[in-house]
DNA sequence: GTTAGCACTCTGGCACCTCGAGTGCTAACA
DNA sequence: TGTTAGCACTCGAGGTGCCAGAGTGCTAAC
């Protein structure tokens, strides 16, 4: 059903109001905003017929209209003017984005901070999928007589370490022994294709050291998993107690379902490449209504990779905040490429 | 001023089912708790009574009473019985604890999520005070042409990693040169006795590698004081906006306070040394009226370390909580020995 | 198809009332 | 002197009624 061209304009009059003030919006607000050009009972009759398609809705009778979900998909889709970043905003992103840089997981939890701080509602981000990482190396360094700490570095540009104990007193061939054992079988394998079989098969190979080396094997499977596990960051939950479109005990409601990790992961997997608007009921989760999630996903040397995105009410300045996460996402995936982006291009490792 | 012995019966008695019920408390459910020893009207004397002594306040004229936070310091100090843990919640904690062994600052962060679940309020634990442990190893490993992550290892059983870019593509000999000298200059030093001076001085020891070497040693200095930085940890917030007790705006005043992490840092390095209870304004911070601090410091290698404790509304059942996290503490203290206390006796290091 | 005008509806705030719980006080009692 | 019974009093919670203001829907005229 083609919306008339004067009932696209009074919806995105309405709508650009409604994002600007959060109250129902009368229809003589909206002479205004249309110049005069009809009056306020043409618009009346326009608002009952856009109710009827299920565009607007009245909080009640005596009230003015509110935009709908629905509305808001059509102004997104079709109806709204993308606002641009101004250079400064870019700048100033940018400049904030590089204090983190070094390190790509800190890089995305500082891209997280960012976002939610300047657009006050909770951001979401996941590092970058390190899934589909190769291991590049493994180092075994002695912590104490018994245990040591392995660390894994991978082609992401990721470094983890975890401490193993050994079940008695270590020799210093057994952990060299170990340590080329384990470069030997993974350096090169990507983190996905690990499982705890391959791990196992190392005791064999291990001669002598086998047996002894097992809780460093053990170890070194739960770093992998941990490593290729997809991290989410939620940021600035705080921001969504302070929003007024949220009543305290809403805020609260959706803080619960939001901490509720597997929902995020699912809610930020789903995306599928460009961007991603879900707006309240659409999702489907009864938690969700009333607030709109925009995802998109920041490439890791030119392919989509990890997600990063901001979670608030359903009034947003979408004009707005579509392009400001788009530029977010962009930058970060231009910084992380300066960080190990260019090294995919020159491996290089000592061994 | 002393109490008389049937007002401390009574301030006790009002005080266990104050804290049961939450509700005002009248004199005709004391009558009961007593043993109808004395009539309603006898009480209601006594009441007013404790009342004048700022023990009892009434939320207005014709309710029961509620205790003050002088009442609650008075019941802490003299009045309570306190209640030990069971053989079943000992074991539990252990075995939870246990689960999360390997790494101090995962199993102290491990400890603030339990602790947070089990009584219900938000946990805050410090990671343990790294700022006087000492340097063990420093590692230096090659990521890609142009950058190298430095590892450092402390006395306390800390391992952190950061990544250096450097302006250029660097030589193995110069990355080994630079490892050489930061394991020399630093093995051995506190952390908190490294400054930029003593970074400093290490260009003119690196010699002809002294500049290309630079970012590096802008990186380890950052990461030690990262390293020296005490960790606080806050968990178990949301327990917060679903407590009974706080209308969700005071949870949500209390949590942005809270999230000043440097409030935080005060509130938990001021603990002297046993147990420490702030009730309320007893803080002096107005945000805290109404939530009561109960902390303590866990011990590693025999002496007083971190800090470990609960945040939550005044009414607490202390009788209980505070054995209980007493006992946290202990085990905590236990199991971080197990892991690296045994080793400061031991210290075996390969180079 | 558009507009002016009017009756209608609904909310939010305010005042008012009643009920129940619990107190403080007084006078009598042991 | 300390304890008790009895009663008047206070206050909050919750319900009702009323009013002003905002905005609509409808009708009839343009």
């Amino acid at each position: 059903m083609e919306l008339g061209e004067r009932k696209q304009r009074i919806l995105t009059a309405l709508i650009d109001v409604y994002v600007r003030t959060g109250e129902p919006v009368g229809s003589k607000v909206l002479v205004d905003m249309l110049d005069n050009a009809v009056s306020s009972a043409t618009i009346r009759n326009e608002m009952a017929e856009l109710a009827a398609m299920g565009y607007l809705e009245q909080p009640h009778t005596s009230a003015g209209r509110i935009p709908t979900a629905a509305a808001f998909r059509l102004y997104i889709d079709s109806l709204m003017d993308r606002r641009a970043l101004s250079e400064d905003d870019r700048r100033e992103i940018d400049t904030q984005l590089k204090r983190a840089a070094g390190d790509p997981e800190k890089l995305v939890e500082e891209a997280s901070n960012v976002l939610a701080e300047t657009t006050g509602c909770a951001a979401v981000t996941t590092t970058p999928s390190s899934y589909a990482a190769d291991i590049r190396r493994i180092e075994v360094l002695r912590v104490s007589r018994y245990s040591a700490a392995l660390l894994l570095m991978t082609g992401s540009g990721m470094l983890r370490t975890r401490v193993c104990r050994f079940d008695s007193d270590i020799e210093n061939e057994a952990l060299e022994t170990l340590s080329r054992a384990l470069n030997e079988y993974f350096c090169g394998s990507l983190l996905s294709d690990i499982g705890l079989p391959q791990v196992q098969s190392l005791v064999t190979a291990l001669g002598a050291y086998g047996l002894v080396c097992a809780p460093a094997l053990t170890t070194f499977y739960q770093l992998v998993q941990e490593s290729a596990e997809l991290e989410i960051s939620l940021k600035g939950q705080l921001n969504l107690l302070h929003h007024p479109d949220y009543d305290p005990v809403r805020a609260r409601d959706l803080l619960t379902f939001l901490a509720q990790r597997d929902m995020l992961t699912r809610l930020l997997t789903a995306v599928p490449k460009g961007l991603r608007v879900v707006i309240g009921s659409e999702s489907k989760r009864p938690e969700l209504d009333g607030s709109s999630i925009i995802v998109t996903r920041y490439k890791l040397g030119g392919r989509p990779d990890g997600s990063i995105g901001i979670i608030g009410p359903l009034r947003m300045d979408y004009a707005f905040e579509i392009p400001r996460i788009e530029y977010f996402a962009r930058s970060i995936g231009r910084i992380m490429d300066e960080i190990i982006g260019l090294d995919k291009n020159n491996p290089d490792d000592e061994e």
